[in-house]
DNA sequence: GATAAAACGGAGAGTGTCTCCGTATAGATA
DNA sequence: TATCTATACGGAGACACTCTCCGTTTTATC
């Protein structure tokens, strides 16, 4: 039996400001880091503080928010390279290509954080598929005997973050790949 | 020929606020992390605000100066591991301590991020004292035939970074040990 | 068009940052 | 010891950011 839901037909105006807040939100990340005025973003896209405040309580939700559209990516790219490769090249292309759509970003450090249980209990969802991506990858590396069976998928997820989170430095993207390279090796099956 | 320096003696008073500041900067810092109120450790500190700015005069310059016994003593211990250590275990035990050191405290994203290279130029001193002690400890066992030619000290470097910013959650220090063994294994020489 | 639920917006209280400058004092000098 | 002045102190206050509250406006519906 379908529950009532006598809720009438959601305002366009509110999912129009929602949509523009994300979008400032996005930018202003990017260019100023984590820290960016919530009341300029709310001035940049129209809105007053309130409504802005309405939509996200909380900066970390306005970030999570934000950062969601990546990890649903990172997820699809998940399923899409364990289709595609084999265990260990679909491992390590899920790897670099974390570090190019997290890193990149100026988000990082908050939202990262909680992804691997930092302070902060935020970000649950998000944090639910990336631990789910990297977990089907590693299991399967494991049990096509690449790795070793002892590796705890976390551990690497917080290894990645780390990488990622490091990856300010000019050539970033050189080390960060070397690094994932390093941490794979580290982590294959003993010869 | 000597500079003419006709200064008198610095004032104790300074002296003493100044350690009082570092002091309590400290406890509030590991306390409340990095954002903790700079008028707040003024206060706690017993001194005016005024004379907190000026003895530091950013948020990244007292930060930096609590963080810095700490490079110290990392800068130490690498000189006495390398002389009562084989080369890997002297590295692995090092890196431990690293993260023990400077993960522990809640300082660590925005005084790391910038012993990489990060944004800010600041933290010099710092970094260069680091820099030295890895390198110290890669090279030599580089030397030995332990570890790959080509690896990079300051990847290794910037993966432990990663890992220590890592550390706030519940096992960090389980994780952190497994990790830095991955990292070794990985740097190791192929077999 | 009338109605009420939904959403807006911005003034303003609370808090933190950082500066400025009048006041206090330690060390030099005699 | 008394005096002098470079040095340091401290906290009021201007400015910036966060977040809430509530009177006003807009939307979907009938």
């Amino acid at each position: 039996m379908a529950v009532k839901t006598p809720t009438r037909k959601p305002r366009a105006d509110a999912q129009q400001n929602r949509e523009r807040i994300l979008e400032v939100a996005k930018k202003e990340f990017t260019r100023s880091g984590p820290n960016a005025s919530l009341d300029d973003i709310a001035r940049e896209a129209a809105v007053g503080a309130g409504t802005l405040y309405r939509h996200f309580p909380t900066r970390d939700a306005l970030i999570e928010a934000v950062y969601r559209t990546e990890v649903e990516k990172l997820a699809a790219a998940q399923k899409k390279f364990s289709e595609t490769m084999c265990p260990i090249d679909s491992l390590r292309a899920w790897m670099l290509l974390f570090v190019d759509y997290i890193a990149a970003k100026q988000i990082i450090a908050p939202a990262l954080n909680s992804l691997v249980g930092g302070p902060t209990k935020l970000y649950e969802g998000s944090r639910g598929q990336i631990q789910g991506a990297i977990d089907a990858l590693v299991h399967r590396a494991i049990k096509s005997g690449d790795l070793r069976k002892d590796l705890e998928p976390f551990d690497l997820l917080r290894a990645l973050i780390g990488v990622s989170y490091v990856a300010s430095s000019p050539d970033w993207r050189q080390s960060a790949k070397r690094l994932v390279d390093i941490l794979i090796t580290g982590s294959r099956t003993a010869k």
